[in-house]
DNA sequence: TGGGATTTGTTCGTATGTATT
DNA sequence: GAATACATACGAACAAATCCC
């Protein structure tokens, strides 16, 4: 009942000093590095995260963390039940046909405006970074999903939208995330040469082919999908300082 | 290293909050005051919202606002910048284009997952909802574009799919503050009878000409739009006033 | 099922950054 | 342009809820 404070340490504690003005938004470190980590699978679906001990993990008090939460979750990357703090989100299966569906549509958009209207520039860039998906075959699963889902993430970019760039990384990082958690291991590696095939069809103005091959492309990915359990705790604070720097 | 204390620590009296703590999510309660706020034009875009106003109209503190605001950013119903603190949103007209292309995306998505699959009394339930638009004619604008935006959203519900539900509804009522901005105000009655149209082709199970309507109506509405500049700061308590309660 | 440990929700003081005159 | 006024960012304490024996 009474359990405010007792006397201790009335005496006046040396004030707050030195700190070199760090004012600058620590939150979009700490939002960055989760969702990294949240994304190549460092941190698990259905994983917790507590406030205090990612937190401690970067040196920064829980509000900071808070918010950064807060925006993972607005994006779907993360859960947030009331009282019940925070986990990685963990999608239904029954969502995972929805959320794909969702990506094809916008993607679609995506081709549509790309279509016979690419920079050379722009082609010199996504066949760069085909360049980088074939290099990582071979390499960590998640590391090919990441760069799978980016060449995606690229593509949205390009029409110079701000919006529509938003949305479909939004969905995009989220079918990553359904298909970690329902899909075979290297299931994703087959991708590589029909993203070559997209930027040909867009290259040559070809934007039957190119939806075509896209909803292809999408639909195999979504259909090699299969039932894997996700694993359980361990060490969060070894996990995250992987991912502090950057 | 955050070891350090700050003055604050010698208080002992407790605040005479007479408050039981609101332990119920009284965040929610702002957020959706604030929502309906600024769809119904009460808050019009670019127009500031501290987070002290706000947090004495309805007697909470800062914290439960700013949650309230980042979501409602996320939404992209408010912008927010660094140390500037919030504002409605204010679209720009380039965007106008992109989002109505993503939500008539979206919509179409929704189209083919109800064509011929409504029960009877979903028909009735968007039948009632088409009469309470006609009774709204000759109202208020801002309660007009309401309850037409949130036919479409009934639409997206009724799918059963979640994140569906969730895209639409972000789309849409982002394109009808999009609308609040650059149409021409009584623009938006016309869509009363084309929503009846939809209606009437779901339960018919005629997808094509479901989507045909809907892409029709959702242009049609768009292609209505006229540039209509924002008017200025009003007294923000007197506003919300009206939005606290329900 | 009850009580204690742990975690989250909320408040508010202070520092810092932005806008204003 | 410097000083001032004000709003936001962050941290730590307190209060309530949940979890875990």
């Amino acid at each position: 009942m009474t359990g405010k404070r007792t006397g201790a340490a009335a005496r006046i504690v040396r004030l707050p000093r030195g700190r070199p003005a760090a004012a600058g938004d620590r939150g979009a470190a700490i939002y960055a590095a989760l969702r990294r980590a949240i994304i190549e699978q460092a941190l698990k679906p259905g994983e917790k995260l507590p406030e205090d001990a990612i937190g401690a993990s970067f040196g920064v008090s829980r509000t900071i963390v808070r918010n950064a939460l807060h925006q993972l979750a607005a994006e779907g990357l993360v859960e947030m039940r009331r009282n019940r703090g925070a986990r990685v989100a963990r999608p239904r299966w029954e969502e995972a046909g929805d959320i794909f569906d969702i990506r094809r549509a916008l993607e679609r958009l995506v081709i549509a405006r790309l279509a016979g209207r690419l920079t050379p520039e722009q082609v010199a860039r996504l066949k760069e970074h085909a360049d980088r998906e074939d290099a990582a075959r071979g390499g960590s699963e998640p590391h090919s999903v990441r760069l799978a889902t980016e060449f995606h993430v690229l593509l949205a970019e390009m029409t110079g939208s701000e919006v529509l760039a938003r949305y479909v990384g939004e969905a995009a990082w989220r079918c990553g995330l359904t298909l970690t958690l329902y899909s075979r291991p290297h299931s994703s590696e087959c991708g590589v040469h029909e993203h070559r095939e997209i930027i040909a069809a867009l290259e040559a103005g070809d934007e039957a082919r190119a939806v075509a091959v896209m909803d292809g492309h999408l639909s195999a990915v979504v259909s090699r999908a299969l039932i894997d359990p996700p694993g359980r705790s361990r060490d969060l604070s070894e996990i995250l300082r992987r991912y502090a720097q950057e």
